[in-house]
DNA sequence: ATAGGGTTAG
């Protein structure tokens, strides 16, 4: 059965309900009707019966409806309310019948209602939600609620802004919503447009929306269901319309919490995490405190996060702020949360309180806090700590522990670290009998049991066991990788037996595994270190070839390796090269060629090295200054060398070092300064720079040479005070020298760690 | 929250 409106005034609407064929809802009213005060029993019961009277009437055909009883059931005194004349339409077969009842309202109606019609309307909407082409259905309905003066209820914003936000027409509910009175444009309308514009990606629009909401004296306040909406929208990054930046969020999310909402705690940590991870650490943590005095719901997975963020930038007191924090707001610390902390503290070296963090786990304090039963993670972790302090030892009293405890059995990983300590101690034994262990106990070894054992003894001088051993492991079926052929290589060009580690590079190529950039690397230090550039260049290439980049390192080790072979044209290829590849010079690469350049007597370009260093915003160590006071010392420019000294220290801050004080002392001596040299020794002491023996034994050649007994009996002194040991050099020039004046008694003193010198003011002087 | 390889310059 078709029906067609009777006005003209709504051509389309006629095609529009044609097709309308939906019977009678059975659907479960879940819409609230509004207005929604429930009249008393009484009149709830008449309020039925009319609804139930009023649909028996209305249901049949529109063009047969019996008006005269519809207006005595609907229209005598009291009128019905909104919420019955909702009821009514409500239950009317389609939409399109329930339009033809508001528009019978609407003329017949003798006490014109604004808010009964409204009411019906929804009701309209409703019906015409639930059927099939409700997007046309509902878009020309809200045309009619306009043609027909009918303001929208809350319920029939809402529905049409969700309906518009599904099909696309966010211009139309952005226009619906500018056209509410300001008393339905509440939190609950506002919610339904902030979501619809969120989905569609206008998210500043949907900013500008809350913005409103959040200002001090706005009716309608954000609620929960507010910042639900924004923050979850804003998780979900990618179809907002643009990057919405990590400090707008945080801005909004403190501008929420003033209203106590907050996101929820996945939330929380997501935004925490993505702090620590983009390097703005401590603006997460001023957060977490913000949203902790703000009153926050906080939980321990999201001061797991802060503290891991913080660990990472070795915040230790932030974290220790933070677990105090916790313990104010009773925010249990599980088994991770003291996983970061003793992980952290172990990564800083700070073994002790990572096993008193432990204590504590254990239930350390009597009946303070509940202690949470560490697992394998932490003992693992705290292993590998105590091996990376040389404490292998009481790592292995954890491992005894672990075998204890239960659900506790130690793994792979836990014996990979106790090996790997006790190779690094030089106990390459103790590590294969932890292997042999391993197997016994159900661990089951790995590549890296094989990188560490193979590294072990390489390191350890036993190059060929660790070859052999990485055979048989591969016979029996366990192989290392690309780390175990790299220690090898590295291990063969440290003893400059180059062609072993070429043979080792290609025997892994051969096995199938390919190098890394790191075996490359070693390999280009080795042949640089060799002096094979040519063989250092084809690497280079090869390292290029394989998709791999030559980091700064890599580049330093071919300059060093070009400079000293005197091809300033392949060193300049190479500075070419690394600017068109983007890696910029550091300190070393100038430190090198400052060196160079001023070794050869090029100061002018070694200088002007030295300023566009500065200009690059890399400043000049104590290192640079030691390379230009040696070469001016080893050209015969002592006094050149002398002003640069006295320049480093006073106009750019760089103290000397032991090394360049031996250097212009060793320089003075041998060009018959000795005083200069004793005045430079004074100032050594002033400075808190330690002589070494290389020190003393410059000093003793040049008194020798001028025969300048008394000073060289103070330094005598001077040495045992400082318990700084002669090595066969000073005792080569003393034995000899002082022999030959008749002190032989001073230097058996000497060699007895006693005094020479009696009295003497420099005696006194040095002890206070 | 846990394990393995190099750091070049005076």
């Amino acid at each position: 059965m078709s029906i067609a409106l009777s006005t003209s005034k709504h051509p389309k609407l006629i095609r529009v309900f044609e097709s309308s064929t939906v019977g009678y809802s059975l659907l479960p009213r879940r819409l609230s009707t509004e207005p929604t005060a429930l009249p008393p029993p009484s009149r709830q019961q008449n309020d039925d019966s009319i609804v139930k009277r009023a649909v028996q009437l209305l249901k049949i055909s529109y063009r047969e409806w019996d008006t005269t009883q519809l207006i005595h059931l609907l229209f005598s005194d009291p009128a019905p309310s909104s919420r019955v004349l909702f009821q009514i339409a409500r239950r009317l077969p389609s939409s399109s019948h329930a339009l033809k009842f508001l528009q019978f309202l609407q003329e017949k109606s003798p006490f014109p209602d604004t808010q009964a019609l409204s009411s019906t309307f929804q009701a309209i909407l409703e019906l015409a939600s639930r059927e099939p082409d409700s997007r046309t259905n509902l878009y020309d309905l809200y045309k009619v609620s306009k043609e027909w003066n009918i303001p929208l209820t809350i319920n029939s914003a809402t529905l049409l802004l969700r309906c518009f936000g599904r099909n696309g027409l966010v211009e139309e509910s952005v226009i619906l919503f500018n056209e509410l009175e300001h008393s339905s444009k509440n939190t609950h309308v506002r919610n339904v447009l902030i979501s619809v514009l969120l989905r569609a990606g206008h998210v500043d629009h949907a900013f500008k929306v809350v913005d409103e909401m959040l200002q001090p004296e706005f009716d309608y306040r954000p609620s929960d269901v507010t910042g639900d909406i924004i923050f979850s929208g804003l998780m979900k990054r990618g179809r907002l319309g643009r990057t919405v930046e990590l400090e707008e969020i945080v801005e909004l999310v403190l501008k929420f919490g003033q209203f106590g909402v907050f996101p929820n705690s996945i939330g929380i940590t997501q935004i925490i995490a993505m702090l620590c991870r983009n390097g703005k650490t401590n603006k997460a943590c001023d957060l977490f405190l913000e949203l902790m005095n703000l009153g926050a719901a906080l939980k321990v997975a999201t001061c797991n996060a802060l503290l891991t963020g913080l660990g990472k930038d070795r915040y230790i007191d932030r974290m220790n702020e933070v677990m105090a924090r916790m313990k104010e707001m009773d925010i249990e610390p599980n088994v991770i949360t003291y996983g970061i902390l003793i992980n952290h503290l172990c990564k800083f070296r700070r073994v002790d309180e990572a096993l008193e963090v432990f204590q504590r786990m254990n239930g350390g304090q009597e009946g303070d806090g509940v202690s949470v039963e560490p697992d394998i993670v932490i003992f693992n972790t705290l292993i590998d700590g105590l091996c990376k302090v040389g404490r292998q030892e009481e790592g292995l009293g954890l491992l005894e522990r672990m075998k204890l405890q239960r659900d506790c059995a130690p793994n792979t990983v836990t014996y990979n670290c106790l090996i790997d300590g006790f190779c690094k101690a030089g106990e390459t034994e103790s590590g294969l009998e932890l292997f042999d262990e391993m197997t016994r106990e159900g661990a089951v070894p790995n590549a890296v049991t094989v990188n560490t054992l193979v590294d072990g003894m390489c390191r350890n001088g036993r190059i060929n066991s660790a070859v052999k051993f990485l055979d048989e492991m591969r016979m029996k079926g366990l192989k290392g990788d690309v780390r175990a052929y790299t220690s090898l290589i590295n291990a063969f060009c440290n003893v400059n037996n180059i062609g072993k580690a070429m043979e080792i590079f290609y025997q892994m190529l051969r096995e199938g595994c390919s190098p890394d950039a790191m075996a490359y690397y070693n390999l280009i230090s080795g042949l640089t270190q060799a002096r094979r550039m040519d063989d250092a260049t084809s690497v280079l290439s090869k390292l290029k070839e394989a998709g791999f980049h030559p980091d700064i390192v890599c580049y330093n080790h071919m300059i060093s390796g070009f400079c000293n072979k005197n091809r300033m044209d392949k060193v300049q290829e190479m500075l070419n090269d690394m600017e068109e590849a983007g890696v910029n010079p550091d300190i070393i690469t100038y430190n090198t060629l400052i060196s160079y350049f001023s070794k050869t007597g090029d100061f002018k370009i070694a200088h002007r090295m030295l300023n566009k260093m500065s200009k690059d915003g890399v400043w000049p160590t104590v290192v640079t200054y030691g390379a230009l006071i040696h070469a001016y010392c080893l050209n015969g420019h002592v006094d050149e060398a002398m002003k640069i000294f006295r320049g480093m220290d006073a106009t750019r801050k760089v103290a000397p070092n032991t090394v360049i004080y031996n250097i212009l002392i060793d320089s003075l001596c041998k060009n018959n300064d000795v005083e200069l040299a004793l005045t430079l020794m004074d100032d050594m002491k002033v400075k808190a720079v330690r002589p070494t023996t290389t020190t003393y034994n410059a000093m003793f050649k040049g008194l020798r040479d001028k025969g300048l007994l008394k000073q060289t009996f103070e330094l005598m002194d001077r040495m045992i005070e400082q318990a700084c040991n002669p090595d066969y050099i000073t005792m080569e020039i003393l034995t000899e020298w002082l022999s030959a004046v008749g002190e032989t008694e001073k230097l058996k003193q000497f060699v007895h760690g006693q005094k020479v010198s009696a009295s003497g003011a420099f005696v006194s002087d040095s002890l206070s």
